[in-house]
This record gives structure tokens, C-alpha cells and sequence, in this order.
RNA sequence: GGGGGCGUAGUUAAGUUGGUUAUAACGCCGGCCUGUCACGCCGGAGGCCGCGAGUUCGAGUCUCGUCGCUCCCGCCA
């Protein structure tokens, strides 16, 4: 740069410059051209601040000033002054200053943009992450990088002074069955065998326990081969943290604290505390979701024992055949049309849902296709049930438990969104606690970890172990905010006998578990420390905080829902000779 | 693995019942302009209508297939 040395940010330029000179350095935002004076917006990390080049204070650096182009790197020496009165730009925070520029050197050209560093931009997705680099330059994505950033020095400072020791564990570590699809690491020093990127540390905080650290942390990248989601990434950052010698309520409250520090520090908001606590069932129940939005008011209730008796058909088999008869109260949206009405079908048959009872509640009494078949029993108890009033919408799923529950969470959350003013400045945490320990795969016929195996059962369902698998609950928590599971963590088995216990069930034999995950049983004989702990997902927590739609707004460089950096292209094809070093045979895709 | 949406200049979009040379805005190139800040004015270039078949006298438009991006279901302990 030929010894040129920037003073100061083109943002910070302010009063305290009047009337000194200064050298900027950035790149050229915008240029308007007069024919004679010349400005130029210049940008920096820090904001913009007006340069101008006239031809009367230095014609060289008008001339140069001529050639400039958008996204051009300068570097002008100048002297900052007041801006004539009626050329004020009320709109930037330096739009009482500019530059008045004694001589320019451009640092680096630039192309032409595939689309303009505006805040506000219209360009597609693809063309963004394929020049992600530019698409950084904006204020917006900036903005949201940096917001990340606070989110992890606020996290480390946090827990640091809690007492907590920063540890890391390996990436490249083995593959253990159950969970996601691992993605393999081939290994060249040990042919045909394989290590796998880490889903989570998991094993290894436990371990760090068992090691005495008591307190660890994390910030730290997982991997799951597993299909993209808006808010699922292949590689995503998890706010790791173990501790021992507690119990469920411990880590809740720290976590609790933990997330109270972090909306403070970042955005300035207050999360009021404690946070409501619901057990998996009430929010299964009252939501159909273990992870409900509560910035929706509305809530399911129940009518399967009043639909064995009712003349309807589609009620009754239901009831009778194990299955739910559930309404969601859709309050005030009694307004919808008899044909928005029938849309919200095709937004529930993804989960199954075959039909859409519905009735208006008006105040000309019940409106609806199905009050003919309804007694005077259930429409008594609907008022009951429901809380319903004059102007509300009822809708109904009877169906099996799981379609009731996902058509009519669906219904909640996408009507509440569509008719309430939702507003993403609302924040509504609460804990779903006390999930199933297990469920049953009807693929594998076997019973799988709801959270993981290494998960403790409560202490009063260890007798339901053998009898009723299926009713045992586990010390298990998740914290859910605004419709999105931003964490989930448990109390561990620190008995060997109850983790042994628990890899039979899963179908998994002793001599099977010795082999997969004998370093931890292991382990839990040398004097392991009660423990647990919790999982934070920085990136949702990073877009929640920045009020995204999507965790790839909050991601430097995030992959497609192919899983593809269409910045760098990969994943790539590899040379034959990297394969034959790991003694890797291609088989070409079935068709 | 499945369903929905989208794919047309560099970018974002329009494009009628299938019909002449495929439009516009921004950007780009050239010229003019000494107080603009979405600067303004004049002129110009720029197209594999994602790709491939098919129907048709004729396809950006209709059909089938395929690829890509996206949202969702399955999957994600």
C-alpha cells in the first residue's frame, strides 16, 4: 500500500475530524459523476461515509476518480469538512461530514457485480451463496455474523464464569450405531476402516466427567448425514455442556440463565424468568407438539370419549379403533370463508390427514357440515372443553394419535401465524421435560432412544423397565422457543447396570455394546460422577436472535438442501490415485 | 424415497387462446453534466427462454423426462 496507513473508519468519521486530514480505506459503494465534482460513497466495515474529488482542489485525483468503479478498494487521503448546509444526508450517520479528497490510490479493481452490496436485495439464493463473499458485504448478513459472534463471546464468558472449562474433544472419532447416518472418515494408515465425523461429543463429555472435570463446555461443530431442512444443516454448531453431580432442575436453571444472558447481551431483550416447564405429555396433549410456539394462544383439548358416542362416523371409528378425536380452537378466525376453510385440508394431508371437520361458532349458535351428527352432550361440552365463543373457528382431526396431533399442531401454528399479529421481537421459551425414554420403530420392530441411549430413566419408571418399555420416561429435557427445539439434554446413566439395561432394550446384546461403546462402560466403572447435561443449537439461537427464517442466513458459508457449497463445489469427485491410497473402490449409484 | 413452488439478458421480473424481430427495470458500455446521495440526461450492447425428447405448419407458452434451487413429509438418538 506504499506505506499508506488508514487513520480512521469511514463510519467514525465525525466532529472530532473537522477541519484534520485523515486517510480511509474501503471500497467504492456507489459514484456520482457530475462531470465535474465527483462523489463516492466509500465503505468499510463501519459504515459509509461521502468522499469528493473536484477538480479544482486536486485535478490528478479527480482524474483517477474518473476510473472508479463499484467495489474498487481506495485509499484517499483527504480533510474531513462540514457538508454545505442543503447537501446534508439525514439518512447515514456521517451525513453531515464528508471528505474532501487531496489524493486517491486504488488498492484493487473490481468486475462487474452479479448483483449490487445493497441492503435490501432481490437477488436469488444460488447466486448469493455461489458469491457468498459478496453477499457478505451487505449490512444485513454482516450484521447477523457479528450478532453470532456476540452470541459466542457471550456464551464463553458466560459459562467460564461459571466455572465451566472449555475442552475439545476429537472429529475424528469412531462410529457407534444408533441416531443419524454418520459421515466416514476413510482412514489411509488403517485400510478398510473408517472414522466417523462426531454427531455430537456425547461420549466424550461424559468421559470428561468421569475425568472430573465436573464443569465442561463447547462450542463446537457437529455433523448428521441426514436430508436439509430451513433450520438443519449438515454441519451445525452446538453449545456443548456437561456437568456432575446435579440433577435436571440444575442444568435448566443454568441453561435458563445462559439464554437470559444471551438475548440480554445481543439483542437487547429480556427473557422474563423461571420459564414455563411442561411435561412431554401436557404438551403432546395441549399442543399436539413437543415443541409448541407459545406466542400462539390457541390449545387442543380433547373429545374421544364423547365421540364413541356420537352419531358420526368418522368420530366414532376413530374413538373406538385407538385413535383421537382432538379440536383445535381457532379463536376469532370464525371470519374464514367456507373456502379458505377447505384449503387448510391440503395444508394438513402431508401429515396424513384424510379430512377437516370444522363448526363457526356465531352468535346464531353452532355453524358447521357436522353439527347434525353431534349430541346434545358433546355440543354442551364443546363450549366447556374449547373455551369457545362468538366468532371462533373449531376444527377437528380424528385419526390416529400421531395425525390428529401433527394436522392439528400444523393448523396452530399456521393459522396462528397467518391470523395474529406473531411478532419475531416476541420471544416465549418453556421446557418440554420428561419425554419417553424409548419409542418403537416399526421398521427396525425394536425399541430406539427417543433422545439417546445414554439417557437416564426417571427414577420411579426403572420398575416399568421390563414390564411397559414404552411408559418409561427419562430424565430428559428439551428448550423449545418459539416453535423451534433450541436444545435437549438429560441426566446419564452413571450405574453400569442401568445402562446395560437400557442397550437390552434397544435390542442391543452386552457383547454388542462391549464391542460399540465398551470404552464408555467401561469407564462408568471407574468411579464415574452422577451427571448430565444439555445441547444448545447455536445456529437456530443465532437466527431466532436475528429474526431469519432460515439458520443459512446465520452461516458463513451453509451448504444447498443437496448438501452442496455451490461456492467451492463440493462435495467433489476425487482423483483416482487419493482412492487407491485409501483403498476405496467407487460402485456406480443404482438407477 | 415422496409431494408442492420456482427456473426467460449480469440481476430481478413480464410474456395473452401456441403465431412476425422475446419485453421492462436495475446493472454494464459510450457520451454529456460542478452538490449529488436510488444523481440526472442522450445513445448502445447484451438471450442455449435450465437441459433433452415429443406434439404441431409453428413451442418461452402444451406433454413427457431430466437437472438445479426452495418449502414440506419421511429421515434428523
Amino acid at each position: 500500500m506504499n506505506g499508506l496507513k488508514r487513520t480512521e473508519y469511514c463510519g467514525r468519521i465525525g466532529k472530532k475530524d473537522l477541519g484534520n486530514p485523515v486517510t480511509l480505506m474501503g471500497w467504492v459503494q456507489s459514484r456520482r459523476d457530475h462531470g465535474g465534482v465527483i462523489f463516492i460513497d466509500l465503505r468499510d466495515l463501519t459504515g459509509i461515509v461521502q468522499v469528493v474529488f473536484n477538480p479544482d482542489v486536486s485535478p490528478e485525483a479527480h482524474r483517477i476518480a474518473h476510473s472508479l468503479k463499484d467495489e474498487y478498494v481506495i485509499a484517499v487521503n483527504g480533510t474531513v469538512k462540514n457538508r454545505p448546509e442543503d447537501s446534508i444526508n439525514e439518512k447515514i450517520p456521517t451525513g453531515y461530514f464528508e471528505v474532501m479528497v487531496d489524493s486517491v490510490k486504488i488498492l484493487n479493481e473490481s468486475d462487474p457485480l452479479p448483483f449490487p452490496i445493497e441492503d435490501e436485495i432481490d437477488a436469488g439464493e444460488p447466486i448469493r451463496l455461489k458469491y457468498r463473499y459478496l453477499d457478505l458485504r451487505r449490512g444485513p448478513m454482516r450484521e447477523r455474523l457479528i450478532a453470532r459472534h456476540k452470541l459466542m463471546q457471550t456464551t464463553r464468558a458466560f459459562l467460564s464464569g461459571e466455572g465451566f472449562f472449555e475442552i475439545e474433544t476429537p472429529f475424528l472419532t469412531r462410529s457407534t450405531p444408533e441416531g443419524a447416518r454418520d459421515y466416514l472418515v476413510p482412514s489411509r494408515v488403517n485400510p478398510g476402516k473408517f472414522y466417523a465425523l462426531p454427531q455430537s461429543p456425547q461420549l466424550f463429555k461424559q468421559l470428561l466427567m468421569v475425568a472430573g472435570f465436573e464443569r465442561y463446555f463447547q462450542i463446537v461443530k457437529c455433523f448428521r448425514d441426514e436430508d436439509l431442512r430451513a433450520d438443519r444443516q449438515p454441519e451445525f454448531t452446538q453449545i456443548d455442556i456437561e456437568l456432575s453431580f446435579v440433577e435436571a432442575e440444575e442444568v435448566r436453571s443454568l441453561t435458563e440463565a445462559l439464554l437470559v444472558e444471551i438475548f440480554d447481551k445481543v439483542r437487547g431483550t429480556h427473557l422474563p424468568q423461571p420459564f414455563p416447564v411442561l411435561t412431554y405429555e401436557e404438551a403432546m396433549r395441549r399442543f399436539g407438539t413437543d415443541k409448541p410456539d407459545l406466542r400462539i394462544p390457541w390449545e387442543l383439548s380433547d373429545f374421544t370419549d364423547l365421540a364413541k358416542e356420537v352419531d358420526f362416523k368418522v368420530f366414532r371409528s376413530a374413538a373406538e379403533n385407538g385413535g383421537l378425536v382432538k379440536c383445535l380452537n381457532a379463536r376469532l378466525c370464525g371470519s374464514l370463508s367456507r373456502k379458505e376453510i377447505d384449503d387448510l385440508l391440503e395444508e394438513i394431508k402431508p401429515y396424513g390427514a384424510k379430512g377437516l371437520a370444522w363448526i363457526k361458532v356465531t352468535e346464531n349458535g353452532l355453524q358447521s357440515p357436522i353439527t347434525k351428527f353431534l349430541n346434545k352432550g358433546f355440543t354442551e361440552e364443546l363450549f366447556k372443553r374449547t373455551g369457545a365463543s362468538s366468532g371462533d373457528l373449531l376444527l377437528f382431526q380424528a385419526d390416529t394419535p400421531e395425525v390428529v396431533n401433527a394436522a392439528l399442531s400444523h393448523l396452530r401454528n399456521h393459522l396462528g401465524k397467518r391470523m395474529l399479529p406473531v411478532s419475531k421481537d416476541d420471544f416465549r421459551p418453556l421446557w418440554v421435560v420428561n419425554f419417553p425414554l424409548l419409542e418403537y420403530d416399526a421398521e427396525e420392530k425394536r425399541y430406539v432412544a427417543m433422545h439417546h441411549p445414554f439417557t437416564a430413566p426417571m427414577a420411579e419408571d426403572i420398575p416399568l423397565l421390563d414390564q411397559e418399555p414404552s411408559k418409561v420416561r427419562a430424565q430428559s429435557y428439551d428448550i423449545v422457543l418459539n416453535g423451534y427445539e433450541i436444545g435437549g439434554g438429560s441426566i446419564r446413566n452413571h450405574s453400569r447396570e442401568v445402562q446395560y439395561r437400557m442397550f437390552s432394550l434397544l435390542n442391543i446384546s452386552e457383547e454388542e455394546a462391549n464391542q460399540k461403546f465398551g470404552f464408555l462402560l467401561e469407564a462408568l466403572n471407574f468411579g464415574a460422577p452422577p451427571h448430565g447435561g444439555i445441547a444448545l443449537g447455536l445456529d437456530r439461537i443465532a437466527m431466532l436472535l436475528s429474526g431469519g427464517n432460515s439458520i443459512r442466513e446465520v452461516i458463513a458459508f451453509p451448504k444447498t438442501q443437496r448438501a452442496v457449497c455451490l461456492l467451492t463445489e463440493a462435495p467433489s469427485e476425487v482423483s483416482p490415485r487419493q482412492l487407491q491410497e485409501l483403498y476405496l473402490k467407487l460402485i456406480p449409484p443404482r438407477k
